[in-house]
DNA sequence: CGCGACAATGCTAACATTGTCGCGGTGCTTTAGT
């Protein structure tokens, strides 16, 4: 019996096992809470042994874990590392990858009960054909990992990411474990919220690095910054990373330095699959210098002595910019993030947050489920006549907006939703998100912008306290942080960071930032605002403090 | 939202300005055709 796994056992687990000689206090707390079957978030970095957390139990509780994990790639890596460790074949990933014959063998495995693990990405669990077979099993514990891909990617990119609330539902609720390196309180809460965790044990590691240190460069003109952005890649100590904001750039900064004799090669999304694992192992071995990126480069990257990241263009967040620099200084030596900005820059990124469902995809989906419901995604999928991408999306929608309910047999309309109004309340959800997108675009101007400590923007919008001097960022070395300090002597109370808000306007929000004159408080129907402090002292009731229930 | 490519304009000749259009990031899956 689970309950029977004591604290010892699950040392001598980790290190007969695993050969864990020791376990920190955060994660075996997690241990502990996963086998007495309670949901687990835990926010730790790269490199602290996060995965211990879920296969320690996982080997040791009756049955299959089921781990989510993005990657096809990534999934690779954590299978081989669980058959090295425990020796045997136990651990399988089911994915388009494999051929008949070895899914054969796969589900055997799975259905037999020698798998103690099983790895997927979301859309494979959103197959009613794969779903249905694992629920056939006994599964006894449900991993998310790298979970903030919920938040990031959730939304549009891969809308299957937020249907694993029902396929949690139909393995028969195992406990929930959501692990990510990266989370700011509001990705926390939206995990928490879309996997239904129940009162989740909850270990959060401090986002400081303190080994990296923090640099903004601004530029007014395209040419000046292409220019210090080569003379920077070429100039600092490798191995490193260059982030662009696109494939073609990419490529040119590549070509560029190779021409100034680095060693370089440009990743994407857009380069054949041979060419990228070359890279990426090329990278591993010290064989270049630089790589040079878009978004598509990093995650399963674990190289420890990456000694700068350089951003020639601003990323879409601070979540991706914190994950992205993230990569570097792992093995605790100094480590360089240098930002290059233009804030001509963000454009990109705001058009890449922003897009809303067309209304006849909405009004269509939601028809067909009024009509026909209760309807799975795939039937669902022949009647609207959409992809099933894009019916994903709106499904989500619809969903999140109240219209409609995802029960075990299917999509239904909600009894009391008519058609214009479950059109109209989507619609609303959509633009809510873009708000949000767009307002994470605003922090990250923000950092960029920002006279005082940077360590200490980083660090408040990760909702942690901080003390206004880091001293290795540049706003530090140059002295305008220091004056920033001292102006801020005279704060108002009141205002810490995480304190609850609410607006006349705009409800429900949380303080994320304290400068002198102004607070940033991420609210949850529109995102991050700058509210001036003088406008809040002369206009009593625009914002009170507390969480203060609505309509009293 | 901001860019680069390209066309059209203005006006009377080789070219500078203005206007329009398309493009831009992440990966799973499945399937048709070599």
């Amino acid at each position: 019996m689970p309950d029977s796994i004591s604290r010892d056992e699950l040392r001598r687990a980790a290190r007969d096992w695993f050969g864990l000689q020791t376990l920190r206090a955060g994660q075996l707390e997690c241990m502990e809470a996963a086998v007495r079957g309670s949901d687990v978030l835990a926010v730790m970095p790269t490199g602290s042994g996060k995965s211990a957390i879920y296969q320690v139990p996982g080997a040791m509780l009756p049955g299959t874990t089921v781990v989510v994990s993005p990657l096809v790639a990534l999934q690779r890596d954590q299978v081989e590392a669980i058959n090295h460790d425990l020796g045997a074949q136990r651990a399988f990933a089911i994915n388009s990858q494999l051929g008949a014959r070895a899914e054969r063998q796969v589900w055997a495995a799975v259905t037999g009960g020698d798998a103690k693990f099983v790895f997927l990405a979301p859309e494979q669990l959103a197959r009613e054909e794969t779903l249905a077979r694992l629920a056939g099993c006994r599964i006894s514990l449900f991993v998310v990992d790298e979970a903030h891909c919920i938040s990031s990617w959730g939304h549009d990119f891969r809308p299957d990411y937020l249907t694993l609330t029902a396929a949690i539902a139909q393995l028969g609720r195992p406990p929930v474990a959501a692990l990510t390196a990266t989370a700011s309180p509001h990705v926390r809460a939206e995990v928490v919220e879309r996997l239904g965790m129940r009162d989740p044990h909850t270990v959060v590691h401090s986002f400081d690095r303190p080994n990296l240190s923090l640099e903004v460069v601004r530029h007014h003109e395209d040419r000046g910054k292409r220019l210090a952005v080569l003379d920077q890649a070429a100039q600092l100590r490798g191995p490193g990373l260059l982030y662009a904001a696109t494939r073609k750039d990419t490529e040119w900064y590549a070509a560029e330095l190779a021409g100034r004799g680095l060693r370089a090669d440009a990743y994407h999304a857009g380069r054949r699959a041979a060419d990228r694992a070359r890279i990426h192992r090329q990278f591993l071995g010290n064989d270049l210098d630089v790589v040079v990126a878009t978004t598509a480069f990093g995650m399963g990257i674990d190289k420890p002595d990456v000694r700068f990241v350089v951003h020639a263009d601003i990323p879409a967040s601070l979540d991706s910019y914190y994950q992205e620099i993230g990569r570097s200084g792992r093995d605790g030596e100094p480590a360089r993030a240098v930002l290059h900005y233009r804030s001509e820059d963000l454009g990109l990124q705001q058009f890449f947050a922003g897009h809303a469902p067309a209304a006849e995809d909405l009004a269509a989906v939601f028809a067909a489920v009024q009509e026909s419901g209760p309807l799975r995604a795939a039937a669902l999928s022949r009647e609207s006549g959409l992809s099933t991408r894009r019916q994903a999306r709106v499904l989500n929608l619809l969903e999140h907006s109240g219209s409609i309910l995802a029960g075990r047999r299917g999509y239904r309309a909600v009894k009391s939703a008519d058609a214009e109004g479950a059109v109209e309340r989507a619609l609303a959800e959509a633009e809510s998100r873009q708000r949000i997108d767009k307002s994470r675009v605003e922090m990250m101007r923000g950092y960029a912008e920002t006279d005082h400590c940077r360590r200490d923007f980083l660090l408040n919008y990760f909702g942690e306290e901080t003390s206004g001097y880091c001293g290795t960022c540049d706003n530090c070395e140059h002295g305008s942080a220091a004056e920033a300090r001292a102006l801020e002597e005279s704060l108002p109370e009141g205002y810490a960071v995480q304190t609850p808000v609410r607006h006349r306007e705009w409800g429900a929000g949380t303080v994320m930032g304290v400068m002198p004159d102004r607070i940033t408080v991420l609210f949850e129907s529109v995102g991050y605002k700058d509210l001036s402090l003088k406008l809040i002292e002369e206009d009593a009731g625009l914002l009170e403090v507390g969480r203060i229930p609505e309509g009293s």
